[in-house]
DNA sequence: AACAACACCAACCGCCCATTC
DNA sequence: AGAATGGGCGGTTGGTGTTGT
C-alpha cells in the first residue's frame, strides 16, 4: 500500500508547525470536532496532510495534554509498564493522563540511551545467550530492572532482594502477552494471566472485567475477592514451589494500574517485610521478570517485599 | 566567545489493521 | 472477495536548545 493518499500531494507542509497554523487547527477542531482527519486540512484551511493534523492535535493541540517533566510517580509508572507491556506507547500512555504516547516514547528513547551509555560492561559470570534476540531480551530486561533499583534505592536496601535481584544468573524472559485480550485469559491447565484496564480501578471495575472475562470464557476462575493485591494473593497460591518469585515495591502512594499474573503453585514464600507499596516487579527464577506492578490502597497493610528461595 | 558534542522532542515514515466500497 | 481508504501505532529522523571544552 506505501504512502496515504493524503500525503502524497505535492503541496503538502512538512516540518514544523506555525502559530498560525496551530490556531487554524485548533479553531477548526474546536468550532467542528473531528470526525475524519483527511477532510480536515481543506476545511481547516491547512496545507497540510490529514495524518499530520491528526498528530499535531493529539501530541501538542488538544487542551487535556500535560506537558512538563515527568514526574518521579509517572516514571516509576512507565517503568512498571514497560516491564510489564514492553514498547507499547500507547498501552502506557493510557495509564498517563495527559501524556502521550510520543512523549513517553521520547522520554523512555533518551532515557535508555543514556543508561546505555552509562552501564558497565555485563558482567563475565553471566550466562551465555543463544541467540541475539535472547541477549537483547536479557539487555533489555536488565536495564530495566537497572533503572528500577536506582529508582528505588530507599526500598532495595535489604540484602536478600537487593543480592538475588542484581546478582542472579538465571537468564531473564518475559511472558508474552500479545495478542491476548486485555482484561484476561485463562487457558485451562496451563498458567493463568488476568489483567483489567486500570484506569478508573475500583471494584467496580474489577467486578466488571471478570464478568466481562467470564462472558468470553465461561472456564475462567477467579481465586481472589478483591482486587485488593489480587497478585500476590494469585502468586502466592500458584508458583511452583522450584520457582522463585522476588517482588520489589514502590511505597509512593498513588493510584495505579494492575498487571496481575497467576501461577499454578506458589510455595515456600518468604514474605520479607510487610509496608505499603503500591507497586511491583516480579521476577521468577525459570521465567525472569514476570509483571510490573501492582496496587495496593493507602490504608492497606499487605506486604511488600517479597521474595522466596528454593 | 566559538565550536563540538550531546540531549531532547516534534514530526515524519512506514507498516498494520479495520472499515468501507 | 478484494481493493481502497483512513486511523493508529512504533520506529526513526532531524532541528534546536543545552552543555562542555
Amino acid at each position: 500500500m506505501g504512502q496515504h493518499s493524503c500525503c502524497n500531494q505535492q503541496k503538502v507542509k512538512r516540518g514544523l508547525w506555525s502559530p498560525e497554523e496551530d490556531e487554524k487547527l485548533i479553531r477548526y477542531i474546536t468550532t467542528r470536532g473531528y470526525g475524519c482527519w483527511s477532510e480536515v486540512p481543506e476545511k481547516a484551511g491547512l496545507q497540510r496532510c490529514g495524518k499530520s493534523c491528526r498528530l499535531r492535535w493529539i501530541n501538542y493541540l488538544r487542551p487535556d495534554i500535560r506537558r512538563g517533566r515527568f514526574t518521579p510517580e509517572e516514571e516509576k509508572l512507565i517503568i512498571s509498564l514497560h516491564g510489564a507491556v514492553g514498547n507499547r506507547w500507547a498501552h502506557i500512555a493510557s495509564h498517563l493522563p495527559g501524556r502521550t504516547d510520543n512523549e513517553i516514547k521520547n522520554y523512555w528513547n533518551s532515557w535508555i540511551k543514556k543508561k546505555i551509555r552509562k552501564a558497565a560492561p555485563p558482567p563475565a559470570t553471566k550466562k551465555p545467550c543463544t541467540n541475539d534476540q535472547h541477549s537483547q531480551f536479557n539487555s533489555y530486561v536488565s536495564n530495566q530492572i537497572d533503572n528500577f533499583l536506582n529508582n528505588n534505592q530507599d526500598l532495595l536496601t535489604k540484602p536478600p532482594l537487593q543480592d538475588t535481584l542484581c546478582s542472579s544468573p538465571t537468564p531473564l524472559f518475559m511472558f508474552d502477552t500479545s495478542g491476548l485480550p486485555e482484561g484476561i485469559i485463562t487457558d485451562g491447565n496451563q498458567r493463568r494471566e488476568l489483567f483489567h484496564d486500570p484506569v478508573g480501578l475500583n471494584s467496580e471495575t474489577w467486578h466488571m472485567n471478570q464478568q466481562e472475562v467470564q462472558e468470553l470464557n465461561p472456564t475462567a476462575s477467579f481465586s481472589m475477592d478483591s482486587y485488593y493485591l489480587p497478585s500476590l494473593i494469585n502468586l502466592e497460591s500458584t508458583v511452583p514451589m522450584d520457582h522463585q518469585v522476588q517482588c520489589c515495591g514502590v511505597t509512593e502512594e498513588r493510584e495505579m494500574g494492575l498487571e496481575c499474573l497467576e501461577r499454578e503453585e506458589l510455595m515456600n514464600v518468604e514474605w520479607v517485610e510487610s509496608q505499603q507499596c503500591s507497586s511491583f516487579l516480579f521476577w521468577d527464577q525459570s521465567e525472569g521478570l514476570l509483571c510490573g506492578e501492582e496496587i495496593a490502597p493507602a490504608s492497606s497493610n499487605t506486604g511488600t517485599m517479597l521474595s522466596s528461595y528454593p
